[in-house]
DNA sequence: TTCACGATTGCCT
DNA sequence: GGCAATCGTGAAC
């Protein structure tokens, strides 16, 4: 078995306890497997955004959800690496995290756009809204979707079946990177140019920012719980 | 206990 | 290009 370039060898449950924004171009182009009972999907990450935790001083992050310390939801991210931190959001919404420093520490990097490269049936049947294969995984929703990952897969170690996480056997040619994307406030800045992608990858995700939430919803009754079906 | 909002997506015009 | 959908989370009271 030969030794892959990217690690020199390291395992990669070590090569994750590293720094997540110098992870993170590392992880372009690695496949990322998860095998349920409809089927085996593997995605080909194509864009990652780097999050640090509270304990990094020199570098506070808060765009994190860790930013305000430890709760029971963000738990898995103070982690071992290699594990998932997966979170709902938006009320319908899973996102994907795969936790990266050491023990303790709470970065993690979110898994942004990817492309299918293995069970694309199986990803077609979960998404089934998408036009084109490109779409199937482009967007941090759509590639949880397409992985069949909710938030009872957050804290299982994606090293580990039935998960998989395999570098590619050399560097991408081209990483680009830029602020991130969807975060509020100062952690969307251009301080924090943690989002990294392929360059001219098509399956790189294209964000449309959010609607600003308006101030107050109009006077047409009480909240009682969401909006009424 | 209450309330505002989010690491987004897909439908509609 | 604009906007509604939808609910878990955590801060505020």
């Amino acid at each position: 078995m030969s030794i892959n370039p990217l690690t020199n060898g390291q395992p990669l449950r070590e090569l994750l306890s590293g720094d997540a924004r110098q992870l993170a171009p590392l992880l372009l182009g690695a496949v990322l497997t998860h095998e349920s009972r409809d089927g085996a999907v593997s995605v080909r990450l194509t864009e990652v955004e780097a999050y640090l935790g509270p304990e990094d001083s020199l570098h506070p992050d808060p765009g994190s959800h860790t930013y305000r310390g430890p709760t029971p939801r963000n738990a898995p991210m103070f982690g071992p690496a290699g594990h998932l931190y997966v979170y709902f959001t938006y009320g319908m919404h899973h996102c994907t995290n795969i936790v990266c420093g050491p023990e303790g520490t709470a970065s993690a990097l979110l898994l942004r756009a990817g492309e299918i490269v293995a069970g694309t049936d199986v990803a077609r049947r979960r998404r089934t809204t998408s036009k084109s294969p490109a779409d199937l995984a482009r967007g941090p929703a759509r590639l949880a979707k397409a992985l069949g990952l909710t938030t009872a897969d957050s804290g299982r170690d994606a090293l580990a079946p039935p998960f998989g996480l395999v570098l590619p056997p050399r560097p991408v040619p081209s990483v680009s990177s830029g602020p991130r994307v969807g975060v509020s406030g100062a952690g969307g800045s251009d301080q924090y140019s943690w989002r990294f992608w392929i360059t001219g990858d098509p399956t790189v995700s294209q964000y449309k920012a959010a609607k600003p939430r308006a101030a107050r919803p109009p006077a047409a009754g009480p909240r009682m719980g969401g909006p009424a079906a």
